[in-house]
RNA sequence: GGGGGCGUAGCUCAGUUGGUUAGAGUGACGGCCUGUCACGCCGUAGGUCGCGGGUUCGAGCCCCGUCGCUCCCGCCA
């Protein structure tokens, strides 16, 4: 007999009954009846039911173990009765009679429970991950995750993909992220730069002849986290193509990104292929943000033209950009739900205010109550009506600011905290949509300059002649232009960004020269990729869905370290390996590296 | 860098208007119990109320500062 298993505790059935076997795992949990003791031992495949009578050999060391401790437990595999078969356990129809039972390895009192599924605090759950991570919920996710990124790698080499591996160590890259960055030994004073992501090499790929490159690659970014965002490192499935267009790319990744959710979606429903493309400009418009949640049924209008009538003396809202967010069947709602919205948008959004009407049944008619109803006379009140689709029984916020970017920023917002509480979303329901056409540039108003708006690599859709022949007079023109940029958005959720690149170097040039690089700034930074563009580029694109989004979407989480095995903290700090943490002077010196530490208080 | 929330037993939490000895559940330990599967019953131990200062006759509670965690804004091509 093997000295740890002949079965795992996930294993044994109805149809074993009378062997003996041998499983090994932890003591999930002990029941001492006096008379009869009962230990359901657990691995990763399962639990089962290990049962000791006093008078039996192996009862005085079956007592001892305790949660958590490791054993082996030898004996023959019985049927329960009918009454105490255990509906909920896959191997509780049978248990094991201890006849031998070996400690192989003791636990000391826990600072977390791995039995149950209760909250616990995040840095205790991280110092002691390795126990965080045996409990049911997060183990399964973790395992959800790898059998995900297999049915990714198996759908992608199916569709005639090629895995290839790229850099860590690399060059730092102006625009973008702050760069994680490792000094070098052998060159005093340079630096290495953790990639934040193969983007360069990736296009090189193209350029060196691979067709349809992709790669589970890691990303490193040293920025501040969010839930939906890791501290320092993430996975993408970075992907890229030669000879395509922007429907190229789609339809690549549509079946990909469909085809995996369909996989592991447990009966929620994924949007059908091909997704459904929203202009940049429209999102803005309809749901103020770049990445909508579908599942949310509030659209965003317009109404700036009606409040800019003559019959309409709100002068709060004159010269304003004004958009209505419709909340239906708010009219219910008590004036401390308006009082709250309010309370919201002047606290957190650091805004003027929301107005609202609420609309109601007035013999046929609609009549508008509220606040600000009384400056609104009955036409430019069908008027908003009309405008945002809202009948009786609903209400409308109004989001008003000179600029338009801050007015629909809030009415986003404003649309996303309604639909949820209001009860709007559909829950269970994956609606993904591609975002398209994203500006090219845009303007930063604390440096009075032309910035990029997203990705630098992109390509313009703009005639390359006139591209060329743009001049600090175009601002307007240049502001306005979109490019081949793209982002997959899910359940509101940024799941991937992408674009046809820009492989001219002409124009290369020019588009950063537009964003205030000089050439020989630009080819200088750039000069692998631009050097390789000058030797026969072929035209390509590509996009880089995050790994750990689509993971958390699928195993229904909040935050992304419930789907990463060993996250950081939010100070993007490793509680259970000490990172980061003090070098040796040796060490400094080797690298060349003297360290000065920040002015305390 | 900024804002919000939280911090009380190993863990999850309660703690009234500032008032005597800070509680419960769970876990740990001990005892009882032959069919449980969140077993049940009895008992014991376990506390720098994050830390420092202040107000007060009296502070877990109020004030100031500070630290930690978390969520958000900035940032994230």
């Amino acid at each position: 007999m093997h000295a740890y298993r002949t079965h795992t505790c996930g294993q044994l059935r109805k149809e074993a009954v009378g062997q003996r076997v041998r499983i090994s795992g932890w003591v999930n949990r002990r029941r001492d009846h006096g008379g009869l003791l009962f230990i359901d031992l657990r691995d990763h495949y399962g639990i089962t039911q290990c049962v000791v009578e006093p008078d039996e050999a192996a009862f005085a060391q079956a007592d001892r173990c305790r949660s958590e401790w490791v054993v082996t437990i030898t004996g023959p595999v019985v049927a329960r009765t009918p009454d105490t078969v255990n509906k909920e356990n896959p191997t509780g129809e049978i248990e094991i009679r201890i006849e031998e039972i070996n400690i192989e390895s003791m636990a000391q009192e826990l600072p977390l429970p791995v039995f149950g599924d209760m909250d616990y605090p995040e840095d205790t759950r991280l110092k002691y991950r390795f126990l965080d991570l045996r409990r049911e919920r997060i183990h399964k996710n973790i395992t959800l995750r790898s059998k995900v990124i297999s049915s990714i790698r198996r759908r992608m080499i199916e569709q005639g993909f090629t895995e290839f591996q790229t850099p860590i160590l690399t060059a730092s890259s102006p625009e973008g992220a702050r760069d994680f960055l490792v000094p070098s030994r052998m060159h005093p004073g340079k630096f290495y730069a953790l990639p934040q992501a193969p983007q360069q090499f990736k296009q090189l790929i193209m350029v060196a002849g691979f067709d349809r490159y992709f790669q589970i690659a890691p990303c490193f970014r040293d920025e501040d986290a969010r839930a939906d965002r890791s501290p320092g490192e993430f996975y993408q499935l970075d992907l890229e193509m030669s000879f395509v267009t922007q429907d190229d790319v789609f339809a690549a990744v549509e079946p990909v990104l469909h085809g995996v959710f369909e996989e592991f979606a447990n009966g929620r429903a994924v949007s059908p292929a091909p997704f459904p493309r929203i202009a940049y400009d429209e999102s803005m418009l309809k749901y103020g943000v770049d990445k909508p949640d579908l599942r949310n049924p509030i659209v965003i209008a317009d109404v700036s033209e009606v409040f800019a009538r003559d019959d309409v003396e709100f002068k709060a809202f004159k010269n304003k950009t004004v958009r209505a967010i419709p909340a239906p069947g708010a009219a219910s709602q008590p004036r401390s739900f308006f009082d709250k919205l309010n309370d919201w948008a002047r606290g957190e959004m650091s805004a003027p205010g929301l107005g609202y009407i609420v609309f109601e049944d007035d013999g046929g008619k609609l009549a508008g109550k509220g606040p600000i109803a009384k400056f609104i006379p009955e036409p430019a009140l069908s008027a908003l009506a009309q405008k945002s689709g809202v009948k009786a029984g609903d209400a409308l916020f109004f989001s008003a600011d000179a600029k338009k970017d801050r007015a629909a920023a809030l009415a986003g917002q404003a649309r996303i905290r309604l639909g949820r509480e209001l009860g709007l979303i559909r829950e269970g329901e994956f609606k993904f949509c591609w975002i398209v056409d994203f500006p090219m540039y845009e303007w930063n108003e604390e440096e009075k300059k032309i910035d990029f708006s997203h990705n630098p690599f992109s390509m313009p859709q703009f005639d390359r002649a006139k591209f060329l022949a743009l001049d600090q007079a175009d601002k307007d023109t240049i502001l306005g232009l979109k490019a081949y940029q793209y982002d997959i958005v899910c359940n509101g959720l940024e799941l991937s960004s992408g674009a046809i690149r820009n492989h001219d170097p002409d124009v290369m040039l020019k588009a950063f020269e537009i964003a205030g690089y000089a050439r020989e700034e630009t080819e200088t930074k750039f000069a692998g990729m631009l050097n390789a563009f000058r030797f026969g580029a072929p035209p390509h694109g590509g996009t880089a869905p995050g790994i750990d989004r689509i993971v958390m979407l699928l195993a229904g989480e909040e935050n992304l370290r419930e789907v990463t095995m060993f996250p950081m903290n939010q100070q993007a700090q490793d509680l259970m390996m000490n990172a980061p943490s003090d070098v040796t002077q040796k060490q400094l010196r080797e690298l060349h590296i003297r360290v000065v530490q920040p002015e305390t208080k």
